[in-house]
DNA sequence: TTGAAAGCGTTACCAA
DNA sequence: TTGGTAACGCTTTCAA
């Protein structure tokens, strides 16, 4: 008996009802206190005992049921596929989870691999965020839109290759990258142009877009383009090394940096000679370029900043009926080096 | 007057009396029928009807309600210094993520970067998860988690290099690295020690630790150990190799793979050989290390599996009250290649 | 087999 | 300046 009380005691969480009675006031008292309600005035020392019981008590509210009771929240929704990104993505979300806490928002990222888009979407809603912000590893149709939009989300952002019906979309043209790279090796004089293809699931659409930019800007200049699938791992490299003779290319484009050094190591120990036989440019502008020989060029690519993006999720909160906005955000500049 | 009835009609989000309403049946029904309770007999044909509604509204269940009413979530918390990681912490993620959805849970991230201890830790606790798994990036001092507790937050779990009073516990002794890179440079017949220590403050507390491994492995042997910062800069790199030859080196562990790759590119690139001059070894195993020439000797770090965490964070929720675990999780083994 | 009602922790309105 | 009260959406016990 007094065990199962005292058990349940320990065990309680404390809640506003319980700092209202250590108070010695109403709990509307203690809510006021404690979100510093400018409406209403509370005398000094009443607020001192009111903060100094939460205090003892350990107190900290239940975001559940403040939403419920609001009727809304301030969370907001980063879709993943994987749990987790890398540079530079990383700094971008840094970039954006903070700008969006000055905002006041809870930013939650919630890791949906292995769900598909409907689920995922219905999972996203369950959790009544404020806003669901896309960023591009998820793809989001215009059906979980609607669920979302049903379900009271009040905006839904995508950062991605294509705008998404009923969504603020921010694109980044894929292309424009590819292109970028063909007209840096035009430029040098190439016509015969390889663009690596990562045959790992992941990257696959934005290497085709890639694929299709490389093409656009080579076919005026009656450069040929050939696409050239490589998986990640040094066995590919090297097998695909071995036959490079054979495909004629003077020059290529490696999708990022990664396939660009596992390509450029491979076709130097079979002999070849870069750039002299063979160009070779990545994207992403990593730190480990520079230190092959030769030092690799690469494609920097800018997108929008985190604070850019924050500043879209709250005005589309605020105006969650407004028409979705769409925005170019890339910009893609070389980075010339040594091997092309 | 029509106007707004319409527009709250349409901004309004169906609830399980909107479904109930539909479908001809009470709230309590839907409940039932929705959550496929077993206590309950309900009627085929009611089953259905309530389960057409539910579509046709695009009902979806509002998380915070349930949890309120329930007195419990089944979310748990990854806090995480910056809002993403990098491999191999990703795929460990993953893994852990997925085991937990299978075990019915709702893995959700929390950046808390810019956020001091405590703050953070009553961020975590205003979301009342039924657990926070804590992966070393962030700090969990024994009143953060006395707070959670408090919050009745079920289970605190930590990855980590050291226990955490009141959390469990899965260590990751980071001395073990230092041991065996030293252990593997002695090996070799090299006497005198360098230990690169990154200059980024991230990695601080690991970095001192593999230190303390290096040196306790290497007095026995008589060996020499020789502390050495490095910023993860082309620049720093070739500063450090410009006074290579006074520090008098015969082996350097360099951390990890990215600053092993730095270096030894620097070494190169003043005239030393590698591992003739100077041994170098790093950690992680990056995909990179196996392109320079020589290839990177590394150590392979192989953490606990992601199912493994699952499953302590299952039982943890299930008996909070039980003694809080300790285990050692982490294995290190050389991978030698050409640079040592 | 179904329905009514209570209650989870909050906050906002209205009275006192 | 403060307190009572209702309501947010959901589940579950009890009654019919």
């Amino acid at each position: 008996m007094s065990h199962t009380s005292r058990e349940s005691r320990e065990r309680s969480v404390p809640t506003s009802a319980d700092v209202a009675r250590l108070a010695g006031v109403s709990r509307a008292t203690v809510s006021y206190v404690l979100n510093n309600a400018s409406a209403v005035r509370i005398s000094e020392p009443t607020r001192r005992r009111v903060r100094r019981a939460a205090e003892e008590l350990g107190y900290v509210p239940h975001a559940a049921a403040r939403s419920l009771r609001a009727g809304h929240s301030r969370m907001v929704l980063l879709p993943t596929a994987h749990v987790s990104a890398c540079p530079p993505h990383s700094r971008f979300l840094d970039e954006l989870q903070w700008a969006l806490r000055g905002l006041d928002y809870t930013v939650v990222q919630y890791g949906s691999m292995g769900l598909d888009g409907d689920s995922a979407a219905r999972a996203w809603a369950e959790l009544r965020p404020a806003a669901v912000v896309s960023l591009g590893e998820t793809v989001l149709t215009p059906h979980s839109v609607r669920l979302l939009k049903r379900s009271g989300v009040r905006a839904v952002i995508t950062l991605g290759t294509r705008a998404v019906e009923g969504a603020h979309s921010l694109l980044m043209d894929q292309r424009q990258i590819g292109a970028r790279a063909a007209e840096h090796l035009l430029e040098r004089g190439h016509r015969r142009l390889g663009v690596i293809m990562p045959e790992e699931p992941g990257p696959g659409l934005f290497s085709e877009l890639r694929l299709t930019g490389v093409r656009r800007a080579a076919e005026p200049h009656g450069a040929t383009v050939r696409a050239v699938p490589l998986a990640c791992e040094e066995r590919a490299a090297e097998a695909l090394a071995a036959g490079w003779r054979e495909l004629g290319l003077d020059a290529v484009y490696a999708y990022n940096d990664e396939y660009a050094m596992l390509l450029m190591r491979a076709l130097q120990d079979v002999g070849l000679s870069i750039p002299g036989d063979t160009a070779v440019i990545g994207a992403d502008d990593l730190l480990l370029g520079r230190l092959l020989r030769p030092r690799l060029s690469t494609l920097r690519i800018d997108v929008v900043t985190g604070q850019y993006l924050a500043g879209l999720v709250d005005r589309a909160v605020r105006d969650p009926d407004g028409a979705p906005e769409r925005h170019d955000v890339m910009a893609t500049r070389v980075v010339r080096r040594e091997s092309t």
